[in-house]
DNA sequence: CTCAATGCAAATCATTTGCACACCC
DNA sequence: GGGTGTGCAAATGATTTGCATTGAG
């Protein structure tokens, strides 16, 4: 599916849930959105408010951190602690569920997925009796060393 | 095994460890293991402090982090994020390695193990030829609602 | 017109840093 | 004694908040 194409679909899954809920449809909220469905990786929140400057379309970063928020609760985007201070996002609609590799030689981002995340998941949901809503799991690697001794 | 008795033991494997590294052997840096491996559940920082602070036992914030960090080196202490900024510990030398449910309800905390995390991780090393040096897993949940409709 | 949303700056909170002093080695 | 570790306070950096202003409905 093409960036615009797929815009296209979130931009109306927010006007509907901004609709459901009597919130406003500002073009804050939209210009964020579309930002962010153009990016491929992880971003924080400096990187969408610079990429903005660029563009001389000004968003406080009040606005940005409401906006992703609220981004967030539409579940048109997800939220990423890594263990840093400092909170990275990603868009979420048309990636489904993944795990996190972090590459602690440079900080490099891979994902993944594994059907057993789940499965253990619905084990302890049926033992426990409990809902789990989501989760994080994120491995710390680093690339092999070469082993010179043969 | 007594938490006298486990103090004493993981006293000795910091000893060892400031040792190897011609570290100092403060007081703080006892006195901070002793309390966390007198603690059963998670803490942060703050915790701590106003441990000490209680006791009359001057110890700065600027040396509960160095500490922490110290501890966590030695491999007698692990870091938590949980999602939030601030950060959680938890001693770890006597618990195996362990991963969370994190109730939102109430922000309990159960702890779990689960084979198939370490296949997973086996699984990534081999396939991808990284060694991974450690993980974080988190569920997040509720507890299931009642139906009432039967 | 009204009130939710934005923008800006100030406030907050966890963590880090700089530096003088203390005390382990 | 010498230099690492500590304490304190100031600095930093991400996030939050307060409030005046704007603009969507």
């Amino acid at each position: 599916m093409s960036v615009q194409k797929e815009y296209e679909t979130v931009k109306e899954l927010l006007t509907n849930y901004l609709e459901e809920r009597k919130f406003r449809k500002t073009p804050e909220r939209y210009a964020i959105l579309e930002e962010i469905y153009k990016i491929d990786e992880h971003f924080d929140i400096d990187y969408l408010y610079n990429l903005f400057k660029k563009k001389h379309f000004s968003v406080s970063k009040a606005t940005i951190y409401n906006t992703l928020e609220l981004l967030m609760e539409a579940g048109l985007v997800r939220k990423h602690q890594f263990g840093k201070v400092q909170a990275f996002y990603e868009k979420s609609y048309f990636n489904k569920n993944h795990d996190h590799i972090i590459m602690l030689d440079d900080f490099e981002i891979i994902e993944f997925c594994d059907p057993r995340i789940d499965e253990i998941k619905n084990d302890f949901e049926e033992a426990m009796d409990i809902e789990i809503e989501s989760h994080s799991l994120y491995f710390y690697a680093r690339k092999k060393k070469v082993d010179n001794k043969k």
